[in-house]
Order: C-alpha cells, then structure tokens, then sequence
DNA sequence: AGGAAGATCCGCT
DNA sequence: GCGGATCTTCCTG
C-alpha cells in the first residue's frame, strides 16, 4: 500500500453511487476526508478534501440553479449523483462540484481545499504553467477552489464525467472519515449577493487543515 | 447585440 | 484590506 507522509493511504475502495445520492449538505459532510484521484495523460494526482460547501436546489439563491434555473451551464447539476460538475468563473479559474441528490434535484457540492496525497509534482507544474509566482508551499498546492482544479487538472474537458462508473478517470476513494469533533461549519464565501442564504453555514470545513481557503475562525 | 456580473487569486499597501 | 486580471455565461432590450 501506497502512503505519502501524512499517512493517507492511497488504497481505498472507490465509492459507489449511493454514496452521492443524498442532499447536498450530507453529502458535504460524508466527502470530507475522502480521497479524490484523477488519472490524466500525464499522470495521477491525488488529494484528501479538506473544505468543501454544499449548493442546495431550486430555494438556495447561493446555487447556480437558485429559483430553478437551468441552463447549459448548470445542465450537469440537474442530472445523476456522483458526477463532476465543472464551470468557469472571473475569466480564469475552473471550479470543481460534485453533483448530489438525485435527477430533477439540482444540489452539489464545491470542492474547495485539499490536502495533496499523490502526484505532487504534477500539481507543482500545473500551478506552475501560465504564471508568473513563485511556487507555492505543499499545503497550498490545493488551497481554494482555483488552485484545487488546477493542481488536479480539473477543467471543461471533466465536466460531466462520471465518478463511479465508466472511464476510470475520475474516483472518489473511501477513507477514514473525518471525526465530528474536527468538523467547523461557517457561512460559504464568495456569495455575499445570495442576501441571508449567503449566511447559511453550508460551508464545511476539517479543523487545523493548513489546507482550508479563506476566513478559518475556531 | 450588448453589457454586467461572477461559488477567485495574487500582489501590493 | 483593496483592486486588477480576464472571459464566459446569461439576461435584457
């Protein structure tokens, strides 16, 4: 068995799709920990999700699909658990979901941090490409929603892709969960224009992760 | 057809 | 803490 220095074995069962066939803030909850892989052309990445928040349908005016809003865009989040949804935002970075509930219920949930777990000098190439900063610590390889798509080399080509069946490009392996006691809930960032649902503690993150993006108040 | 806003990141003050 | 970068998507007219 495969370990990196933080002790996260690279050796868990992909999840099934029963797993992601749930709402999104439980399944929020159930991904932390848990071990994302990407087997790309030009290798395998892995990561333990340390932050994430969940989009919830129709009534969450946070979502992409607030008020029932369905565009091409958004298609994927209206389709089957346990798939990628990928978009686009400020002209630059790629954000990466994981699509919750069931078809007609458009929920998912963001993938905001990670830890890194294998491949960590791709990631280090793949932050390196197109930029001009210097290259970052390893516990920022992951840190926020930009960086995680681009270390893991997530983009348009992965939207829609199947995590559980089909080409086994993309899995969500099991790992050990992530106790309660390290589990901080806190309003989700970057939606200040959702009014009081911005203020909804969706956002889930794992305590003393240097990983975890933004605001990391006890 | 046009424009405004965006689930961000980085560097500088 | 603030603003600029940068471009797709979606809504309006």
């Amino acid at each position: 068995m495969k370990r990196t220095r933080t002790g996260t074995p690279l050796a868990g069962a992909a999840l099934p799709r029963a797993f992601f066939e749930t709402d999104a803030l439980r399944l929020a909850r159930r991904l932390l920990g848990k071990v994302l892989v990407h087997a790309s052309a030009d290798g395998t990445t892995a990561c333990r999700l340390v932050e994430v928040e969940a989009y919830r349908g129709p009534e969450d005016r946070a979502a992409h699909t607030a008020g029932g809003r369905r565009t091409p865009r958004n298609e994927v989040m209206w389709g089957a658990a346990g798939h990628l949804y990928v978009y686009f935002v400020y002209g630059m970075h790629w954000c990466a979901n994981v699509v919750a509930a069931g078809p007609g219920l458009p929920e998912a949930v963001l993938l905001r941090a990670a830890e890194p777990v294998a491949g960590i000098e791709l990631m280090r190439a793949r932050r390196a490409a197109g930029r001009r900063a210097g290259a970052p610590p390893e516990h920022q390889l992951l840190r926020g929603p930009g960086n995680l798509c681009a270390a893991m080399g997530l983009d348009r080509g992965l939207n829609g892709a199947d995590l559980v069946a089909g080409a086994a490009t993309l899995r969500v392996l099991d790992a050990d969960p992530v106790p309660a006691r390290a589990v901080v809930r806190a309003p989700r960032v970057g939606v200040d224009y959702a009014g009081e649902h911005a203020l909804r503690p969706w956002r889930l993150y794992v305590s003393g992760s240097r990983a975890v993006s933004g605001p990391r108040g006890a």
